[in-house]
DNA sequence: AAAAAAATCCAAAGCGCTTTGAATATATAG
DNA sequence: CTATATATTCAAAGCGCTTTGGATTTTTTT
């Protein structure tokens, strides 16, 4: 049995209008039920799904969202989170037909892809990963009118927009303030790239915290920067190294932990009964660890949940463009692991 | 300034026809060199790019990929490494205008998914990623006459296909009669899931170093799961918890490898020095650490570079859809770190 | 049973491009 | 200065759907 490539072939078959059987598939209600039963029969069982380019160009949707993201200039760095983040878009994009279009980029080609994708009408929306402060790609959206979720926000955009984002700064203060309840009084902080909205969130939490105990900020001990293993590393030994080295060091992503705790190993320390260590946990799948006391403690946040959130409201914008913007504030669970103690002295 | 969004607009504007615009901008030989130009800058000032949707209908092509991953049931666990080499395929895709489009899926939905894509004619390739031992993906995609690319292989697969591999066994196989030459004679091997090929080859060049210095294999050292942190650590520590744990062991990832380190912390083992670790690593950007004397010995071989080739050779079996099958095959080096030291008894 | 309303179906136009086949302008040959 | 070849341009026909506006049939109302 010969599948049916086309809407022709198969309306020929069923002795009827091209208009009929594509309402009938697309469940208009103005086709009788007996119809729409015979076609989708018909369909299903000569294998016919309507052309996805054919579909796109008549009804003036793509059907399409992009994502795109950017790797870093310096070391080509794809974020780990992504593929996390993704995973849980594409599940509420399933629900929908809506397909995912991944584009990596440089950080300078960004403006002319965002400008591309308007003008070849490539997407029905998009998301925009990794905010800065003052982030100008949100002007440029809103100027281009493709519909768009940050994961994230940007501090300082006076625009209006849909955001998805977890509290940093509650989880970095609550973080703090645990670590200071235990007796610690010299916590470092090893944050992301400063430019980064989400970075500054954390240090502002973080930077309450300290406050409220009547702790000042130590300089030296606040480092930004790449969120990679290696990062984690040096910058621990950098302070392991120096006069004064912290009880507890906060981190702000599960793949720069590792990296401190490999440091601190290196340098004879026990993680936890030595030296504290906290640190934001995005509830990566291949970390993800149940039914045991995990290593960390850590306040989460589910990326994937994330990514699934924000694939919703987009795909609710694109359906009431004249909804107002709407952001949505997720809480990151404070969870305690066996990386910190309260304070002794060890130096 | 308005910009133009349609051909008609712009071939108006330039009093040209639709047909010789269209043929500028496409790079067609037969239009005279100053109307190309003439047309190339109109394009470029009114930020006139076609309208994706009309051109791949008219051309009969999508411009577009699908790489389709799947994530495990029980977990729900996205493969850490694909992030990298969607990077690496994703910069191949950039330089020839191709579009990207991202499935996660369900194991179980797969097959539906591919036999969809080739009936909404969706795309013009696909990578098949995480083949297993004969793997009927490969037979499938086959008949329904989609181009496509295989990363990694199929043994017993009888089927003619386009593949980037690395070597797998070549590298378990260094791998292991390294550690044997350091003096290890109890060399465990923490692999993946037992399904995959990679894993089987895996075990194999394991399996016929052991057996080239005629040390038996203990079925006890070997374990076959889910490559995560978790999993490399819960396998360490039943070992150390038995009766005669190994020396040194092999892990399948560098996630894994990061388990086993923290297992041999919580045992209150020092890695090199008590029990060597050798891992196989993706080189992952977020672990990359350049400059330095890597903590882990491993083979190595870059995912991202995987994820080039195979994009590239997967447009190139577009474009000679009559061309031959070709396999690519990548080998890993092997890189020295701190995490093997030559064997000495410890209990 | 005729008129009005509702349900069902259809022919044809159009989405914005590419591409075919023909027409026109220009260059070369005789 | 024609005739032939070559270079350049164009009008119109699709690509395979959706959608508009109307036609036809069936049901309901009077």
């Amino acid at each position: 049995m010969k599948n049916i490539t086309d809407l022709k072939q198969l309306s020929t078959l069923l002795k009827l209008s091209q208009t009929t059987v594509s309402r009938a598939l697309n469940g208009f209600p103005e086709v009788n039920e007996k119809t729409r039963l015979r076609v989708e029969l018909a369909a299903k069982k000569y294998n016919y799904l309507p052309n996805t380019r054919a579909k796109r160009l008549a009804s003036g949707r793509s059907m399409t969202i992009g994502h795109i993201v950017t790797f870093s200039k310096e070391y080509e760095l794809v974020n780990p989170i992504f593929s996390d983040f993704i995973a849980g878009a594409s599940e509420r994009y399933n629900k929908s037909n809506y397909d995912l279009m991944l584009t990596l980029a440089k950080e300078e080609d960004e403006e002319r892809i965002y400008k591309d994708l308007a003008a070849r009408s490539a997407v029905d929306g998009v998301i925009l990963h990794g905010p800065k402060i003052n982030d100008n790609r949100i002007n440029m959206l809103n100027e281009l009118r493709i519909p768009f979720v940050v994961h994230g926000r940007s501090s300082g955009s006076k625009e209006n927009y849909n955001w998805v984002d977890v509290n940093n700064e509650s989880a970095f203060f609550r973080a703090t303030e645990f670590l200071i309840d235990l007796g610690h009084k010299s916590i470092a902080l090893i944050n992301g790239d400063p430019n980064m909205d989400f970075a500054m969130r954390r240090n502002t939490g973080y930077g309450r915290a300290l406050e409220a105990a009547k702790i000042s900020i130590d300089k030296t001990k606040k480092f930004n920067g790449e969120m990679t293993e290696p990062f984690g590393y040096k910058c621990t030994i950098d302070m392991l190294e120096s006069n004064e080295p912290p009880s507890a060091i906060i981190a702000s992503s599960i793949i720069v932990a590792i990296g401190i705790r490999r440091a601190l190993d290196d340098k004879g320390l026990k993680i936890g009964s030595d030296i504290s260590v906290l640190t934001f946990d995005d509830d990566l799948s291949y970390f993800r660890d149940e039914g045991t006391v995990p290593l960390f403690t850590s306040t989460k946040s589910s990326v994937r949940e994330a990514g699934y959130k924000s694939a919703n409201l987009l795909l609710e914008a694109i359906m009431n463009p004249t909804d107002e913007k709407k952001g949505i504030l997720l809480e990151a669970e404070l969870t305690i692991g066996r990386s910190t103690k309260s304070f002794k002295p060890i130096f």
